[in-house]
Formats: structure tokens, sequence, C-alpha cells
DNA sequence: TAATAAATTTAGGTAAACCTAACATATAAG
DNA sequence: CTTATATGTTAGGTTTACCTAAATTTATTA
């Protein structure tokens, strides 16, 4: 798998925002970086040379920015764990934005054998045959505090 | 509810193993607050001496540190939440250790609403009726990739 | 009780990630 | 094609949380 460890969080969230601008624009360029993150210009711009030193980007001074192909497999894994977490927050009946923000703090801190069990948990109880009746149950039981069928096993 | 938007996820850290040495002690040394967070002596003073403008702990220089009760209150919480998270991953089957570490990283940066719904969901299915079947099932389909029993609804 | 050892604090320094203000380059408009 | 505006960069400063080395205080023990 990908080693992770050697990149900061802070450098994590910078290549997944460049990675989402590339998608729409092909590119990206520093002031949509620094308004995706709320932070200002040059501490994108610092940034930037970072993770080129990192070989995450393709930088050149003054003009765009593009993911290199080891930023880029980063990036991909990174939103696919982005949108596990997402879901499962949404799963559990929390707000869409608030999940989105979670899912983006966590992402970049826990262990990869989390994500991995994670993700199967999540298969497993949105393909699971019983899902949609599953689901039900436990939103009545988040609302009521009782379960619904009382039938054991 | 508790507003811990004020303090920095450091604090927070910083905080709960005052509170785990306190339960075992009656008091937390400097010596043994670094043990556990693997910093310097240095480091814990600088903490203390924070904490304690927050009011969250009673700190006097060469002496012992105890938690006040708004410190006390918040510690437990924050407590409850780790124990959460950390047997969340286990029944997914984590590993104890990454489990401990994950949610310990996690609890410090996840909004009160998203804690909520983790715990109600622990609760659901750990005192589901059908709950010992339902976890073999997410076994199973762990190992394997497909689900034990295919009766659908 | 004086001397040594252990614990704690202070002083001063580093790295990451941010900032503002000033400067440089690129782009667009006259 | 030159100037005005956009965008991007550099320089230098701040904050947080850490560090080492050098005091200082408390505890131990000879």
């Amino acid at each position: 798998m990908l080693k992770m460890e050697e990149l900061s969080k802070t450098e994590e969230t910078y290549l997944e925002r460049i990675y989402d601008l590339t998608k729409e624009k092909g590119y990206a360029n520093v002031v949509d970086i620094a308004m995706a993150l709320n932070v200002k210009p040059p501490s994108v711009t610092e940034m930037l040379q970072k993770l080129e030193k990192h070989n995450l980007v393709n930088y050149e001074r003054y003009r765009g920015v593009t993911l290199t192909k080891k930023g880029e497999v980063l990036a991909k894994s990174l939103e696919q764990f982005h949108g596990t977490l997402r879901r499962f927050f949404e799963i559990l009946g929390v707000d869409k934005t608030i999940a989105d923000e979670d899912a983006c703090e966590i992402e970049h801190s826990i262990h990869h054998e989390t994500i991995e069990k994670l993700t199967k948990f999540l298969k497993f109880i949105q393909e699971s045959p019983k899902h949609p009746k599953w689901l039900e149950h436990f939103r009545y039981y988040e609302k009521t505090g009782r379960y619904r069928c009382r039938e054991t096993e």
C-alpha cells in the first residue's frame, strides 16, 4: 500500500484540494486553492514548494499546478476514503456538512487498517440484503431509544 | 453541552492523561505525564501553565497537579467518547492497540453531533437483540466478501 | 544537617503552518 | 504595445508545541 506516513496532514489536505480543482479545470491555481482551504495565497505557494519537493505536484512559479502520478494516486485514495467516511456519517444521520467536515479531519489521522475495516463495514451494511430494513431499525432506535422488533437471535 | 472549541487538541490530550493518572494515584506529576505522552518534562510544565489559565487544573509550581471540577467534567466526557470509538473499532476487527491510537486521534477532532450519533449507533448494535448473530455475519463478510444468509428483507 | 539525587522549571531555540506587506509577473484593455 | 489589474511570490513575523541545557527546588540519605 501507499506510504503516507511521510506526509503531514496539511500536505494531504492540499493534495486533495488540488486534485478536486484539477478534475474541474484541468489544473489548479493558487487563488482557488487558497479559497478552498480558507488560507491566504502565500501559504499556498509555500505548500506547493513543499509538495514539489515530495514529488507530488508539478509546480512552475507563476504557472498553475498539476499532480504528478504519485500525487494523483495518493489523492485518489484519500478521496476514496473521504467518501467512505462521509457516507458512513450520513448513514448515522449526521448532517451532510458536518459529515463532510469530520470526514476531512479524520481521513488524515487514522491507520490504514482502520480505514480498510471501516470500508468493508460500510460495504457490508450498504450491500446487505437486509440493508433497508436494518437502517429503518436504526433510525427508529435513534429517535426512540427502543428496538422496533423484539424477536431475539 | 460542553464548549470544547476553545481548547486545542493537545490540551485535551494532556487533560485525559492527567485524568488517568489522577484516577491511579490521586494526583499527576510531570515525569509521569511526560512519559505517558512521549514528550519531555519542559513541554509538560508549559502545558500545565496553559491548562491552569483555562481553569482546567490546579497547578502549583514544583508540586503535582489535579483537575478542577471543570477539567474533570471535560476529561470524563473525553474519556467516554474515547471508549466509544475504541469499542467501535474493535467491533470492526481493528487491532486493540491501533483502535486505541485512532480513537485518541479522532476524539479531539470531530463534532459533537457526530460523537452522539456514533455513540447511539454503538449502543444500537451492542444492545440489539440480534447482536451476536449480526456480528458473526459481519465477520463472515469481512473474511469472505460474501453474505452468509441470502434471504432478503 | 549537609550533600547528593531526583524532579521541576526557566531560558532560549526549532519547525510547521499560518499571516501581512511589499514586490514581481502575467493577462487584459485601451 | 503600454498600462492597469489579476495573480503569484518573497520577506519577515506570529503562534503552537515541541526540544536541550542550565538553573532551581524538593526529597533522600549518609
